[in-house]
DNA sequence: GTATTTTGTTTAGCGTCGGCACAAAGCCAG
DNA sequence: CTGGCTTTGTGCCGACGCTAAACAAAATAC
């Protein structure tokens, strides 16, 4: 393979894929496999080593929770199905879903060697307060990262004793597995914009780290301006992005009444897919693609990315008319006409457990040595 | 001193200590010296040598151009006045700037390790040309870098012959310099806004290092939407800072006509300074103060800075009513109210000036060794 | 079967840096 | 003035991470 072009010599490559392999994260196949097409001595194949060793991923969304398995390199080994209604009380529902992880880990019983937390609502550093929970009834201000490191010593885990419990915004986190999992790979500056339930949330990758700002609360794209004569925001301004482009504003604008049964995203993805065709609803996707690509563009004026990935309901707007979205970011973004950035879906299932995962393993690979 | 608590040993420090005064960038005095208070054996005082090796560093502006010899640490050793109108040559320009450069090499007998260009207007990466400089009257698309290294190489500067020389933006370049010696020192995230003629620039420093976008053309901070009913923009929008928020725009608030005389810049600090009691100035002030506040606070809920610095005719903004404006931003931004971010005036002279020289001493800086 | 190509593995060597010991240079007490 | 005490400069040693080079192994090409 490739390995040794990554930047290193064969010799230190096969120094790290010998103690990775010695903490069983990885195995290493010698035997011939099916030729690589040239001559020459055929190299070993390195895989994940789907036996091993696991973290703990959890998942708050706007209808309930999820916990999963999550070995090296973003693979889900385990998960529950999302279930359950998010109560009021943030250290009720963090001890529900540990426990969820922890009925995991005792049934498969792998080696847990982290845990990772996503939340719908800004972190803030250094603390981890979670700021402003809307959709959740929770109190702003709400210790999770605290109340995290409780619930997963009172389940037990092993292996997470003096551990940190990684805990952060559900998009960033889905931005960090895109970039290193998904349709983010390779990107030096990426920018991740997704919808969930109501508001808008935005992500940055930069060469690899999520930028998050000075105290965590950097990427909040839900306060542009994209609709001067719009709807008032909560933040005090009108038309902001967070009011006029996510399911809510969709389902409104099509004409529809958001029923109470499932998830707002569930049912403005339901009326794309199966109704695009009927009049109304394409004119509010249109409206609704015209004000993510105003946001976008202001965004692509400010931060410059090498490349765009959409979630949620903008995910399901890009591929509704993709040529649409690009020709409004294009357009009324400065230097967009001479090029233009990739605006792409994403492409992980769950990126929001996948990059707490990877929040969970950056200290054993960091230093692997780390798992005595 | 305290140079050995900077996250290095003792033994370690001494050895850069005497590679940098073996090239005469810094002398040791060893003398004993005014008694730092406690007893022990006294430190070394490592000074910056006011006679050792120079840069040489150029900046264009709306108004003319400016050479300037630049020792380490931001010391602007020798400047020629600003001087000249802009033609529309840009060739011809640089090789104006490059030529009173060499001027002031030639009077001062320096030796030059290097070159850096600030232009007024993005930047693009990798070839370096200048975009749209709006107040230039240059074609956009000018390959500024390409001809300062000609005009370069035309002058006989010796010492840059394989070098490259470096060229930004004036207000990315201005980031830097007060990131490295000025307001900004110690901030994590260093937001810059600056508006010094028509339209606006921002610049953005993340962990000391500029923040430039994929291709150079990020913080086109210019086209925030600040006033829904404003003038149009040339972006196609209306009400854009650019329009809302520059020195021509505060001298139609303040209902005055400008004169081709001085730069809008001058005209308007004038204003400012002198006529600040006037109802209508005060009344046009707080009007730019409000949309300036309006953008920053854009740009806080994106960037999360942990400082932000103002210049031109922002700082003079910041400086007329500096409550106003930290409590419109604090009001607007997301997360304003619970902290907020420090507001500063920039502190140096010519900051654009001190970080293109900044960007000439980085590869020596890096490798001392390549001074031979 | 031999030569060639490609890769894994071992070894030696280099450079960086921290730790440590010792010297140097100032206070302070007698 | 002399002998501690404290703080800093400096030289030496070793650990560590890595590269380069040499060698061994496993496949293909002839």
């Amino acid at each position: 393979m490739l390995t040794t072009e990554l930047g290193v010599t064969r010799a230190t490559a096969g120094a790290v894929a010998a103690e990775l392999e010695a903490l069983g994260l990885i195995t290493v196949d010698s035997r011939p496999h099916a030729s690589a097409g040239s001559q020459g001595r055929p190299s070993h194949r390195l895989s994940l080593n789907d036996g091993g060793p696991v973290v703990l991923a959890a998942q708050i969304h706007a209808d309930g929770y999820r916990a999963a398995l999550v070995g090296l390199g973003g693979r889900i080994v385990a998960t529950t199905p999302s279930c359950g209604i998010i109560p009021a009380d943030p250290a009720h529902v963090l001890a529900e879903v540990v426990e969820a992880g922890a009925a995991l880990l005792r049934d498969t019983g792998r080696r847990c060697l982290g845990a990772g937390l996503a939340v719908p609502s800004a972190v803030a550093e250094p603390d981890g307060e979670a700021l402003n929970p809307l959709h959740l009834a929770w109190p702003s201000g709400a210790p999770v990262r605290e109340l995290f490191l409780h619930a997963l010593a009172d389940a037990g885990i092993p292996g997470v004793t003096e551990k940190i419990g990684f805990t952060g915004n559900d998009v960033n986190l889905g931005a960090l597995a895109e970039h290193r999992h998904g349709a983010g790979r390779g990107a030096r500056h990426l920018l991740c914009v997704a919808s969930g339930h109501r508001g808008v949330g935005g992500a940055l990758v930069l060469d690899g780290r999520l930028h998050s700002g000075s105290s965590g609360l950097a990427l909040e794209v839900g306060h542009l301006t994209v609709n001067p004569e719009g709807a008032p925001c909560h933040c005090g301004s009108r038309g902001c992005l967070d009011v006029e482009a996510d399911p809510l504003a969709f389902l409104v604008a099509a004409g529809r009444e958001p029923g109470p049964e499932f998830s707002l995203l569930h049912q403005a993805g339901e009326l794309l897919r199966t109704a695009y065709t009927d009049p109304g609803v394409r004119t509010a996707a249109d409206l609704l693609i015209d004000r993510l690509g105003l946001g976008l563009a202001g965004l692509v004026n400010i931060l410059n990315p090498d490349r765009i990935i959409l979630g949620g309901l903008h995910r399901a707007l890009l591929e509704a008319d993709p040529e649409r979205l690009r020709a409004v970011v294009a357009d009324r973004s400065l230097w967009g006409r001479s090029g233009g950035v990739p605006i792409l879906a994403c492409s992980l299932d769950h990126n929001s457990l996948v990059g707490a995962a990877e929040l969970a393993w950056q200290p054993v690979l960091d230093d692997p040595l780390v798992v005595l």
